[in-house]
RNA sequence: GCCCGGGUGGCGGAAUGGGCAGACGCAAGGGACUUAAAAUCCCUAGGGAGGUAACUCCCGUGUGGGUUCGAAUCCCACCCCGGGCACCA
């Protein structure tokens, strides 16, 4: 029997671990050969912010997530390259150093050095030689590169527009940073409105490439379900509503089929046909309105389900279905953002307009009758008004020779129509915006462009690059709605690149999510200084095969890394149109079933695990908690089981018998099953599973259940698979295990263990006996057996003739290898 | 409000092209070893009822219905938790 406390060595996992991490350093094991790789494999996962408060348990959890797949490639004899980098400018590490009052330029390095510990301790199989570091003017040349990329292409166009801005922040916040009307930073904080001069990008352009691509790449459902709502298609037409002078008012329509019951029109207070419309009698009462709700933050602004507002014009148009006169309103509750910025209002038949039209006494008529007995929408108020519904069934009325048609059919048919009399045309809307990328704020790759009051908005030439972040002692942002750049004198006068003459620099910088749009393009190139990557190596090592990460960024990063690509791609820079040709998305670790935060205090610090259990069995343990791609609930009490499953491995490998000793059949089946289900679970990233059945092939190598207590001496033939499979998720460990194996080279250099199917099958199987269903006995018999055969073995069972009795078989169903069930 | 994901022992979680519910692990109880404890090893274990006993029966996967020989798994309605979107016409 082993007994680890006799034995002459117990698993100590300082040792091991710092043993096998200086190996890797000196023999080079996880540094990939670029150049001559036979089967490159990239696997990339989210490079971290270096944030003051060092790795946390989710950080680690996503990373050693991201290993196992790429040390479980590696084993399959793929040349894997796993680098890492560190996305240190922007908002959040700005924001951190404001906090502490230390200059960012001071903070970020120091925190990068905790971090790189951090991950080095974990054991990853990082290739260090690789780093980037987006704050590095190595780097940031040539994110400002792309800039000049797009610029040059149109891409990147400079306008005025309503934007987020985030009085905390004190900058312009992207339409992504604004959750709920709110600061996605400073969640107490409420965004407002500003009309400023933006970089955007054209991200609008590519949108339908953006949505149809999901339907083919290979990414986690719930990812592409969220990048399609944002993306936000919806089929209709713009319809034309003529004022009575003549003047035409587009509106956008989902249902053109409900055209007969537009009552009045509704556009929103910016629109600019207000101006012109409005009636002399009411322009006071307009001009009031719009200024209030210009005054007004986006919150109050968009959030949903409130009173509705709104005033009337004086000024009427023609409805193009019916030709009557209807009137023209204006309402906060249209945004000028999306469609035309007008609607007609089809009360009966829309919440909103019928809530308007409720509040202000217009007319409400039905022209689509719901059928006989269908819920509404909402009941009538009052007799004379028909209730509320959006329903799609029913029939069309009031609605002249369209009457009697159903509302599908009835919307081609009036489209059709109305386009015979030019006042529609079929229309494609999308609620995603353009990318706004100015930040009026400091710690950010300057935006490359100079002003010049004679040649106007000059790019920066390439051969300039980098434009470097000067050094500035007092980096705080302000009210002005300025870049703190903007106090940089001598940095931002600059002699204009085309004439030579005084200009002066883009003070803003650029969005961080800019640096992280393309920094898995630079990984295999980093030593190359002349591009920002290298055509050879790009074209061997990308896209990404594997991307792994939290879906917190769904919309954000991973929106924007596939624009930038498809971009790069259309100005010849890249030969594929998707940076990441699969994607995971990990789940969240919580404690307690809540997620963890400062708040709550209840975030664990990974540090003290590591110290004590070893970076293995953390790693384990964070593998084991629960389905990687669903998270799991931290709890400290779980840790000792995987660290009592390593040291019962230890104990096999340390008595293994190197003769050959015999290994019965159902040892080798057992083998051979976990090879197989082991093998399936980590390509599905379900290492829990793939945890439990590793744990099972010892329970059997160890004897338990068997009769005979004593753990036998296991030949390397049955451990050496094992050691293996184990690799993934305890390198250190398995790489000590395989050294004491009689191996001199990594276990990592090994291969994969190869399943054969003929040695996992059983031979003989138990046969669950039902009798009406119900379970009432079982029998062993041999694997495949018919049906006839089955059911006569299961007639001599006891507890099986009990319940059958005397009476006739009506009917059995036979399940071969697994059930008969005898219906009487 | 809309769109996803989920609800299974004391706990984390297994098992879904319908077929033995509770794998694996934690915590727990009993035993072995020990002067003792820790560590280790072995055994037990969803709940309930009956039996001296090997055992037998009933109930059980959020709730209520349904389909089926058979439902954690499929269908309908609802409740709760987590996430995303939210005046997007």
């Amino acid at each position: 029997m082993v007994d680890t406390t006799t034995s002459p060595e117990r698993y100590d996992p300082e040792t091991v671990e710092v043993k096998w991490q200086r190996r890797w350093d000196e023999r080079r094991t996880n540094a990939a050969d670029l150049e001559g790789a036979r089967r490159p494999y990239f696997n990339l996962m989210m490079f971290p912010y270096p944030s003051a408060e060092g790795l946390h348990v989710g950080n680690v959890f996503a990373f050693v997530g991201s290993d196992v797949h790429g040390r479980f490639r590696r084993l399959q004899g793929w040349n894997v390259f796993e680098p890492i980098g560190f996305d240190a400018f922007g908002i959040h590490s700005e924001n951190y150093a404001l906090k502490v009052n230390t200059h960012p330029a001071e903070l970020i390095p120091r925190n990068i050095v905790r971090f790189r510990e951090q991950l080095q301790r974990i054991g990853l199989m990082f290739d260090w030689g690789h780093e980037v570091q987006t704050t590095d003017p190595r780097y940031y040349k040539w994110t400002q590169w792309i800039f000049l990329q797009l610029f040059r292409s149109g891409l990147a166009v400079k306008k005025e527009a309503p934007v987020n801005w985030c009085p905390e922040c004190k900058t312009v916040l992207a339409n992504e940073q604004v959750i709920n009307g709110m600061c996605e930073r400073h969640p107490d904080t409420a965004v407002t409105q500003r009309f400023l001069e933006q970089w955007f990008f054209r991200i609008t352009e590519f949108t339908e490439r953006l949505l149809e691509h999901l339907q083919r790449i290979d990414w986690s459902e719930s990812t592409r379900l969220m990048q399609t709502n944002w993306i936000g298609r919806s089929e209709g037409a713009d319809l034309v509503f003529r004022t009575e002078s003549g003047t035409p008012i587009r509106v956008f329509t989902t249902r053109p089929d409900t055209v007969f019951g537009a009552t009045y029109m509704v556009l929103a207070p910016e629109h600019p046909l207000v101006e012109d419309l409005t009636t002399d009698a009411q322009r006071a009462e307009v001009e009031a309105y719009r200024q209030h709700a210009a005054s007004m933050d986006l919150v109050s602004r968009r959030v949903g389900d409130k009173e509705k507002t709104g005033v009337f014009t004086g000024a009427y148009c023609v409805n193009p279905a019916t030709e009557e006169r209807v009137p023209i309103w204006i309402a906060d509750y249209v945004l000028m953002e999306y469609g035309t910025g007008a609607i007609m209002a089809v009360p009966a038949h829309d919440e909103r307009d019928y809530a308007f039209a409720l509040e202000f006494d217009l007319e409400i008529r039905q022209v689509v009758r719901p059928p006989h007995g269908a819920e509404v929408d909402a009941p009538a108020p009052r007799p004379d008004v028909p209730p509320l519904y959006t329903g799609w069934d029913g029939t069309m009325v009031h609605s002249g020779t369209f009457d009697g048609m159903a509302p599908q059919d009835a919307v081609r048919a009036i489209t059709e129509w109305l386009e015979s009399k030019d006042a529609a045309s079929r229309q494609v809307q999308y609620r995603l915006h353009d990318w706004c990328i100015s930040r009026q704020r400091y710690w950010g790759p300057p935006i490359p462009v100079i002003y010049c009051d004679r040649c106007g908005t000059v790019p920066v030439p390439e051969s300039d690059l980098p434009v470097v972040l000067p050094p500035l002692e007092d980096f705080r942002p302000d009210e002005s709605g300025v870049s703190p750049l903007a106090r940089a004198k001598e940095w931002y006068q600059a002699p204009c690149p085309a004439c030579g003459g005084d200009a002066r620099r883009e003070t803003d910088v650029s969005d961080t999510f800019l640096d992280s749009a393309w920094y898995y393009l630079r990984y295999p190139s980093t030593g190359c200084d002349d591009r920002p990557f290298d055509p050879a190596l790009t074209k061997k090592w990308l896209p990404v095969d594997s991307y792994i990460g939290g879906n917190e960024h769904a919309v954000l990063h991973l929106m924007y890394s596939r624009f930038i690509t498809m971009a790069l791609h259309d100005l010849g820079h890249l030969d594929f149109e998707e940076p990441f040709t699969r994607f995971r998305a990990h789940g969240m670790i919580v404690k307690d079933g809540a997620k963890m935060s400062k708040s709550r205090g209840n975030v664990v610090i990974p540090d003290e695990y590591i110290a004590k259990w070893g970076a293995d069995t953390f790693r384990m343990y964070l593998m084991f908690l629960g389905p990687y791609q669903e998270g799991g609930d931290f709890r400290d009490e779980g840790i000792s089981g995987i660290r009592r499953f390593l040291d019962k491995v230890w104990g096999l490998v340390n008595v293994a018998t190197f003769e050959g000793g015999e290994i019965t059949a159902p040892t080798m089946r057992k083998l051979h099953q976990t090879i197989r289900g082991v093998a399936e679970d980590l390509e599905d990233l379900r290492y829990n599973t793939a945890i439990s059945k590793l744990m099972e092939y010892v329970n059997v190598l160890r004897g338990r259940g068997s009769d005979d207590s004593a753990v036998p001496d296991v030949c390397t033939e049955l451990l050496e698979p094992l050691v293996i499979m184990l690799a993934p998720l305890a390198p250190h460990f398995a790489e000590e295990c395989w050294e004491r194996l009689r191996h001199e080279t990594s276990v990592f250099d090994a291969s994969w263990p190869a399943f054969e199917a003929s040695l996992a099958e059983e031979d003989q199987i138990e046969l669950v006996v039902q009798v009406n269903g119900k379970v009432r006995g079982r029998v062993l018999v041999p694997a495949g057996i018919g049906q006839q055969a089955a059911v006569d073995r299961a007639l001599q069972v006891e507890s099986v003739r009990r319940f059958v009795e005397d009476k006739p078989l009506r009917k059995t169903i036979f399940v071969e290898n697994r059930l008969v069930n005898l219906v009487v």
